[in-house]
DNA sequence: CTGAAAGCGCTTACAG
DNA sequence: CTGAAAGCGCTTACAG
């Protein structure tokens, strides 16, 4: 592999005028440049950016944590971070906590070690307290989860708003019944759903009961077990929010092998407007969250801070979210 | 930020102990080996990536380059592939090509300036002899796609087997008039899934009639463009053949709003068995891929290679596929 | 068991 | 416009 030296030895020049040419600095000689690209052509010459991360100090690459990527809102939210970062010439690590909070840590072990610019966190599985010691290594932001202590720039959505207009929604289709299935209450996220969707039973003096709320539902699998939970019930929900169309769509699947009509015997609000929410029948009516936007806003946000050594300042960016009725209410 | 130098001033020791008992040397004095242990902790200190990438030589990062994340297939590859690489200690960096040569070379260069020790293929919009200067500076593998000209390690499915299933299949359910809708055509993996098609066909004394093959089919939308391609025909098929679960679900979905009934009108089989093959109604009759298998499989033989500074050779493992039969035909 | 020295490949202040 | 020198932070032969 050649290197810079090699370059300097067979145009006879020094490595400063070469590191210059390639740098594309101003002064240089117009013959000398040209001697220096020829000779980098002539020995297929690629400056090595382990030599460049470490004298620079930085590394052009941006990690992104999120928990699931086979969830559609996960890859489409990394889908637009990756394409402003290649965009701008950055590499993006892509770093699947799995929910579990060790990895999470794990994962943000990039920034101390230098091998990451920055850390986007798109789930946020650990406490403020244990993520706050990493910003001092870089910069962190979170996008789509949030942690209402943390002093970091976040980009997100007003999730309780989401979960007031899904319930708020099915009870003015008449529902009195309301389950609710979200992820895990330990997250922020799913709580402030769950406060929306209390908000909005109070305001129609309606019960919240214990038993409808069903908690740590992510996936498919996890929306047929919860239907088959409020099957087996004496006293059945007749609607139910769930915190994603994945746990939707298996409400949806499991509630049909069962001969249930959706929405006559069941009704069912998704979360996100995942592709599926419109191929499935009946349709999902779900909140829209604007993944594209926020993916793509995130990773500016961040190489605006990387690029420019911009301080890290604690702002908010709240995003409105939107109901998108189907036929599954 | 604390460095080896600082460790040693702070011990007395010299940077050489020091990074002995950073990298876990044995012949380190006990007495001693706690005292940088504690001086590493009371300092916070952490090694420094760059400069050990700088001076090791490896990276411990693998490059993975897709064509579309959103596509549930690679998404679930690609989970596959970073648990693997997270178990190791490596980091994965996502690549998407957007289905673009010029996007494929691009990442392909990481490996050339020491960015990554090797890149994963899962998909392949370049020639071999486009792709191979690449591979003196590291291995690359292939892993769902390949080409047969390429000599490199490939791990695959037998795909042409796949679009025969498919096909045989179709025509056992009475077919005739069949269609198929795959990716483009310049893509091995596409044409050898069409020969499979073609070879069911002839088996069966059927003609394969051109307008019936569309190409260039990757998402949702593309199905139901599909679909309506279909409908505007004279002379319409019975059945189709589909390149992905994504586009069959486009290609139901706007037959069943043109009020088709599927399979009666129109018989639908697509590839992957991804979840929504399983969701939709009626659900897809598909060609099981057997992603994770893949995905891991991929990552170990990678990970052997760059850990083990084994000799890239040429191996392929070509993998069975399977028929998965629903309501859709 | 330990340390001085060299070097991985680059870039940048400094001096000219 | 150009170059010698220093240094980013680490590791590893080599010598003891």
């Amino acid at each position: 592999m050649a290197t810079i030296k090699d370059i300097a030895l067979k145009t006879g020049l020094s490595p400063t005028t070469v590191s210059r040419v390639i740098n594309n600095h101003p002064y240089v000689d117009k013959t000398k440049r040209k001697k220096v690209l020829e000779a980098m052509e002539e020995l297929s010459y690629v400056p090595n950016s382990s030599a460049r991360r470490l004298r620079g100090q930085r590394t052009n690459t941006i990690a992104v944590i999120i928990s699931r990527i086979v969830n559609p809102f996960f890859s489409h939210l990394v889908d637009a971070m990756g394409e402003i970062a290649t965009e701008e010439g950055y590499q993006l690590v892509l770093c699947d906590s799995r929910l579990e909070k060790k990895r999470e840590l794990q994962h943000l072990e990039l920034l101390k070690t230098k091998q990451v610019d920055g850390v986007i966190l798109a789930s946020l599985q650990n406490k403020w307290e244990d993520i706050e010691p990493y910003t001092r290594y870089g910069p962190v932001i979170s996008c789509n989860e949030y942690d209402s202590k943390a002093q970091m720039p976040s980009i997100l959505c007003d999730q309780k708003q989401g979960g007031y207009m899904a319930v708020k929604h099915l009870i003015e289709r008449g529902h009195t019944k309301i389950a609710c299935a979200g992820g895990a209450l330990r997250i922020e996220l799913t709580r402030d759903r769950y406060r929306g969707y209390e908000e909005a039973m109070m305001e129609a003096d309606l019960p919240v009961q214990e038993e409808f709320v069903f908690s740590s539902s992510y996936g498919i699998e996890d929306g047929k077990e919860v239907f088959r939970r409020i099957y087996a019930m004496e006293n059945r929900p007749t609607a139910i929010f769930a915190g994603g169309d994945e746990v939707a769509a298996g409400i949806i699947s499991e509630a049909k092998k069962m001969k249930f009509r959706i929405p006559e015997d069941l009704a069912v609000v998704g979360f996100d407007n995942q592709p599926i929410a419109e191929l499935i029948d009946p349709g999902i009516t779900t909140i829209d969250q604007p993944m594209k936007y926020m993916g793509t806003r995130a990773m500016q946000v961040m190489l605006d801070m990387v690029a420019n050594n911009r301080e890290v300042t604690y702002t908010r960016e709240i995003l409105p979210l939107e109901l998108v009725i189907r036929e599954s209410t």
